[in-house]
DNA sequence: AGCACGCCGACT
DNA sequence: GTCGGCGTGCTC
């Protein structure tokens, strides 16, 4: 009799027999049908094992096998085996994850006829550069696993030396695969892809894509009918017979790294599966990840450089603003409103950054200290003065703004610091006759919204943004000539060690809107420490130094790159339940954490309690990555005995970006 | 995760 | 005497 080994969506990591009368090795990588508990499970064949360690009286059969759809490759399966592994997470969660929802519940999409490409002429290849050919030819021209770290500046156009690498593995008749970090973002790359690659079967693959059309696409790169798959982190998971290149653009992004679930990144799993492929894999950035810079540092990975803009046109010029000195006005400095005024009067558009949105972060009595704090959360809630009401970030929990202070009936209540609709109206204020345009999830809180803005700014039909992150990624604004950043200081000394790299890179791309086609950009930084290092080095436009720097910080430190770390975190409805969990696991960690592995105290986190949760976390590290694994592995299964983990909830971040 | 079983408090 | 609370255990 044929048994089958089934992954079932179940928080559990081991899989479960069943009898299969018809089964066969082929049947591996099928979705099978089966009863379980009360009900029935769709999930996936993982191997036909010739006996099980279940006694074959509890053995039920299965009810079907679904054998209209392709049976997912080996390689696909030890994929999901791997992030099964490395980030302690069941199988059949991992596998059902990988799946496109309909799939996932079994059904099929409708066959859709491939609605053929216009044959339009492929668009124009523009000459590249000596960098960018060199680059090109070293992807092209390896054989077999090879990571390269494409260090591009802004403006130097990596996307050409994708394109040109996708071009060279097609003319090879294989699949490319490319990862970018947000949605947004594809629309416009698919297009441009399209425009390059006519004849091509492409597809899309990100959370945006209607449930039918994305199973169509898992299916059409499974079958190999499809060359290009272009999508978010989760696009990592598609099936690619032919797979020949793997792209990872912006691969310093944090949203590469799932943040709930299966806390997997795609970046890393992509050099896995190139690895498994025995391909190339480029990951591209104008400010790479400390941990891809350290393996081009010591060789893991090849460097790729390019240091000049493609279009001929100097860096911007990066200057600090010092403000110990001067009073500022609502937040500016005379310098950056003259800098204002100067873009005013050429009619050129200026971008004043800043990473807070609302009026104001905190509303608070001047009599009795009462402070508009969320009533879930440790955070305050912030001044939205557009709808009159205070909000906080992070559960939406929001009233109206009190007249008086509700604790002690004082008057005199005040919006403390300053967001994006402050600055805002200010800048409308002392510039009356000049457009002043707010872009912030806000104001671009639909795609509707944003893309409406978007017009307005290339329609010339603004002088000033105000904005957030939103503003820094992937978007030109040719008649942008100053970008002024406020408040930036405030993640110099963050008690996270890897803020400076955020706000370098942050910096760094958002300075980068500035200064395209024949103006020349200014980025003007607000500081108070005008001397630091890390804004010297972003003057230089000096990425190397800086992570140089930063890197031997790290080593000093323990920090990652040099050490790999884990946390276990739990919530509850009081932090004293977590912190006791966790200190049970800490127990029981202890045996198994052998010489390699660093245990540290249970702590609160520094936002104890979110969604009325209190949270805590406790640390793993260890300088050597098969260690930390090691004990993951056995920690994990110990954790599963502990009756407490019932009580909590909790999970493990394996090489977590935020600690 | 679901879903049963199972043993202790307030209700018709 | 029952209804129902959620602690504990199992699912091939």
């Amino acid at each position: 009799m044929t048994i089958v080994r089934v992954a079932l969506d179940i928080p559990l990591s081991r899989c479960f027999d069943y009898l299969a009368p018809e089964a066969s090795a082929t049947d591996v990588g099928r979705l099978v049908r089966v009863p379980f508990g009360r009900g029935e499970k769709t999930g996936v064949i993982v191997a036909v094992p010739g006996h099980s360690e279940q006694s074959p009286d509890k053995l039920k059969p299965v009810v079907a096998i679904e054998r209209t759809l392709p049976a997912l490759p080996p390689d696909w399966l030890a994929l999901g085996e791997f992030c099964a592994r490395y980030y302690q997470h069941p199988l059949g969660a991992v596998l059902n994850f990988a799946l496109p929802p309909l799939l996932r519940r079994g059904r099929l999409p409708r066959q859709k006829k491939e609605k053929p490409r216009s044959g339009t002429p492929p668009a124009v290849r523009p000459a590249l550069l000596a960098e960018q050919q060199a680059a090109v030819d070293a992807i092209s021209g390896a054989t077999g696993f090879m990571p390269f770290l494409l260090h591009g500046v802004t403006g130097s156009g990596k996307t050409e030396v994708y394109l040109h690498a996708i071009e060279a593995a097609l003319a090879r008749g294989r699949q490319a695969l490319m990862l970018v970090p947000e949605i947004a973002l594809t629309p416009q790359l698919e297009g441009r892809v399209a425009g390059r690659f006519p004849g091509t079967r492409i597809v899309a693959a990100h959370s945006g894509v209607a449930d039918a059309a994305r199973a169509r696409g898992f299916l059409d790169a499974l079958e190999g009918c499809a060359d290009i798959v272009l999508g978010t982190r989760l696009s990592i998971f598609v099936p690619l017979p032919r797979l020949g290149l793997i792209v990872v653009d912006e691969e310093h992004d944090a949203s590469f790294k799932q943040q709930d679930g299966l806390r997997y990144s795609a970046r890393d799993v992509a050099v896995f599966r190139a690895k498994q492929h025995d391909i190339p894999v480029v990951l591209g950035s104008a400010t790479p990840s400390l941990e891809s810079y350290c393996h081009a540092r010591n060789g893991r990975y090849t460097l790729l450089s390019l240091t000049r803009r493609a279009v001929a046109e100097a860096m911007p010029a990066v200057r600090c603003i010092d403000t110990r000195r001067e009073k500022l006005q609502d937040g500016m400095s005379a310098a950056l409103l003259a800098a204002l005024e100067l873009r005013l009067q050429r009619g050129e558009q200026s971008l004043v950054f800043l990473n807070r949105r609302g009026y104001a972060p905190v509303l608070a009595c001047s009599a009795c200290g009462w402070i508009s704090n969320c009533r879930r959360c440790t955070a305050h809630r912030v001044v939205h003065l557009a709808d009159r009401r205070m909000r906080c970030h992070h559960c939406g929990d929001e009233a109206a703004i009190p007249r008086a202070c509700p604790d002690c009936g004082n008057q005199d209540i005040h919006p403390f610091g300053r967001g994006t609709q402050r600055i805002e109206a200010a800048l409308q204020d002392r510039f009356p006759a000049a457009r002043v345009l707010r872009i912030d999830r806000d104001s671009a809180s639909s795609p509707r919204k944003w893309q409406a803005l978007l017009e307005q700014i290339h329609a010339g039909d603004a002088d000033i943004l105000v904005g957030t992150q939103m503003l820094a990624k992937g978007h030109d604004f040719p008649r942008l000539t100053l970008v002024g950043a406020v408040g930036a200081d405030a993640a110099l000394f963050a008690a996270d060690f890897r803020a400076p790299e955020r706000l370098f890179a942050q910096l760094m791309q958002v300075g980068g809107r500035s200064g395209r086609a024949e103006l020349p950009g200014e980025v003007l930084i607000q500081t108070e420490h005008p001397g630091h290092p890390l804004y010297a080095a972003l003057a230089g436009h000096d990425y190397h130094h800086f992570a140089i720097a930063q890197l031997a910080e790290r080593e000093q430190a323990g920090f990652p790159p040099y050490a790999f770390q884990a946390l276990l975190r739990a919530e509850a409805r009081e932090v004293a339940w977590s912190l006791e969990f966790l200190s049970a696991a800490r127990a029981l960690a202890q045996p198994l954490a052998g010489e390699e592995v660093m245990l540290y105290d249970p702590v609160p986190m520094r936002m104890v309690r979110l969604m009325s949760l209190e949270r805590a976390q406790l640390l793993v590290e260890s300088r050597s990555r098969p260690a930390l694994q090691t004990f993951l592995a056995a920690w994990c299964n110990a954790l599963a005995t502990l009756k407490a983990s019932r009580r909590l909830r909790w999970h493990l971040d394996v090489d977590p970006l935020e600690l």
